[in-house]
DNA sequence: TATTGTTATACTCTATAACTATA
DNA sequence: TATAGTTATAGAGTATAACAATA
């Protein structure tokens, strides 16, 4: 058995502030901005399909730790705005791959930050060395998760 | 006017994948363990009051960024457990203090002996330097988050 | 039989609104 | 009038369950 790098203290401290800190952001993430821009989920699946290229539901939830039924809503919302696209699957009959429209696009471009646009002034106040400190922690978060 | 002092690229993938990052774990966390147990803001708000003493609906609500009508949910189902208790403000008779009762020490203590959750396993695995950055992030986020 | 997607439903968490009591 | 707390209601976001189609 492999022995813990960090005193238990301060691993229960961490997980214990950690926790504190992403439910705090994610309730600010929630309200700020209008009601009737896209949510949180849904410009990640945007931004996520933007980068990665066309996509099926099951990788999308996959990707992101949530169930393909969950992904489901959030591809309708985005699908009836028409910032996603589905095409079918070139062998799999059963898969469909959702892909970022133009529209999609230029929704990235003009306003899919508005609901974030706290969290970017907030940023670019932090000294570089803090928002070095910051981005290295990020892809450590999503390990945690397991992605 | 302040210049930024990141480029504005690096500032918005910052906060797109700080964003689904926090959506990803925040997901985990809720989802994780048996349905029973407390959840995320109520063991929060338990080790708030463990760590700062005894507090107030509203000093709760605001420190954690969060209604005090919400707060009141999650300070009910705390005192309905009891895991908090109520004592009348001294001076003034409009304020109740809430404070971590005995059964709620012992919950805590409890729960960091006894069987790991997720995340602890997850953040025992990272090496020493990534834990250090990981810590180091924690308060920059609250900061984001404005409190 | 396993996987993909869909539909229907229910649950968790938090917000908004309206009220009462004390300051 | 302002602030603390309470109660009732609503909403967003995601999960669970059950099903049909394809592999």
């Amino acid at each position: 058995m492999k022995k813990p790098a960090h005193s238990e203290a301060a691993l229960q401290a961490a997980v214990t502030e950690l926790s504190l800190a992403v439910g705090q952001i994610i309730r600010r993430l929630r309200t700020e901005g209008n009601p009737d821009a896209l949510n949180l989920s849904q410009l990640g699946t945007l931004a996520r399909l933007d980068k990665n290229g066309p996509m099926t539901n099951a990788d999308l939830a996959r990707t992101e730790s949530m169930k393909p039924q969950s992904m489901n809503t959030i591809l309708a919302g985005l699908e009836q705005e028409g910032f996603v696209e589905r095409r079918p699957h070139p062998t799999d009959g059963r898969q469909i791959l959702f892909a970022i429209s133009s529209a999609g696009h230029e929704m990235r471009r003009q306003r899919g930050i508005a609901k974030r646009n706290w969290m970017t002034a907030a940023m670019s106040e932090l000294e570089p060395e803090e928002f070095k400190t910051l981005v290295a922690a990020i892809p450590l978060i999503r390990r945690l998760v397991g992605s």
